[in-house]
DNA sequence: CAGAGTACGTACCGATCGGTAACATTGTCA
DNA sequence: TGACAATGTTACCGATCGGTACGTACTCTG
């Protein structure tokens, strides 16, 4: 790691610290508004963490709102990929990939200062459907069903939809328990629940 | 319903609309920070929509703080009586009483304009477990937790602990959902789900 | 080396936040 | 009638909110 030249500044070689103002501000945008939430996160505090100051933020973004739609678009992109990543040891088995997942989200969920899914805790600092903050958590959950139905109907269930929709009500039930409990969440259940329900459903077949 | 006489005020014929100024904060508070969310509105929301004034709602609460406490402490009472009244037909049938409320949450969490729970959402909004808000959010949801315990026990589950912890999920998972997908909330299977999860309990006895 | 364009900082805006001091008004009781 | 408690009125506090006008430093290009 050889400090760079200056008359070939390389893209990839800074990557550790984003020099960009932008980059700065989004990243330390999505931490902030993960951890303590979008409301109680003022700008000021985003530029000041990031060491930038306040007219960078609205040169790169037209308002806290769209700052706020980044964040969570952001997120769910970076949900998607996990989801993804989770099940990818399990090709054309859609059934093991959930389970992956499941398997996965027990685990994070259960452990200290978990914080939830940022979309879906958008949706509830944002009841205002009008708001973009509540629209984007609620594209990012239809999705997550759509999904979760494709996956369900692809293993064989009998009531793939339902299956999906009890399924999706563990994961999001999940998300939200393990803000209130912590090492102990009920979500430590959630493999046993869903492979429950799932056996259930392929066993009515 | 005759008009009262000016010296005889009896407390009950004034419940319609709440003559006190701490009523009318309370009353208003719940609605607003229930439907909009706590952070979202202020003190002056508050007392300029209970039509009175700021110093009223200062000398009836300590702080905005003590204020939503109070509301969740409300909210929880509530929600305890009508946890109990939607079981009160089955006396002496845990798994009676739990499915009742199942079934009615399933419909409620399905309504256009669900806001989900009120402790659910205030342990969201404030993340920091010192916050009032989110300790009494907290303490609420320990205590629904043994008391799934208790009926999921009763109820001669084999393992009534998971099974409890099961039922939560699905629960709080049909809070959040019903705000993010109003009428087609996947909350409509909760009950469904909920009797699969306790027949495979039972059956495994 | 000149000049353009980009990237950033200093300082400030009006509005609203939670909260309060001082005083006037009302209705209820003795 | 007169005291008391409850409420309203008005005006204000410092802090923070989201947002911006304007000046400055750097770098690339001619």
């Amino acid at each position: 790691m050889s400090k760079r030249t200056k008359s070939m500044p390389e893209p990839a070689d800074v990557a550790e610290t984003p020099r960009r103002a932008a980059d700065r501000i989004r990243d330390t945008a999505f931490d902030l508004f993960y951890r303590e939430g979008i409301r109680a996160i003022g700008v000021e505090e985003i530029v000041n963490r990031a060491g930038v100051t306040k007219p960078s933020l609205y040169r790169a973004f037209e308002s806290k709102d769209e700052l706020i739609a980044e964040y969570l678009r952001d997120y769910d992109r970076r949900f998607r990929d996990n989801f993804a990543a989770q099940g990818a040891g399990h090709p054309d088995d859609p059934k093991a990939q959930l389970l992956a997942y499941v398997d996965y989200l027990a685990v994070r969920a259960s452990t200290e200062g978990y914080r939830g899914c940022g979309l879906t805790n958008a949706v509830i600092e944002y009841p205002d459907p009008a708001h973009p903050a509540h629209q984007v958590g609620v594209e990012s959950k239809q999705a997550l069903r759509e999904r979760l139905r494709e996956m369900c109907h692809a293993m064989g269930a009998a009531d793939a939809d339902e299956l999906a929709d009890g399924l999706l009500l563990l994961i999001e039930g999940s998300y939200v328990s393990g803000q209130a409990f912590g090492e102990r969440s009920p979500a430590r259940v959630l493999g046993a629940m869903a492979r429950r329900l799932i056996e259930a459903s392929l066993a009515s077949r």
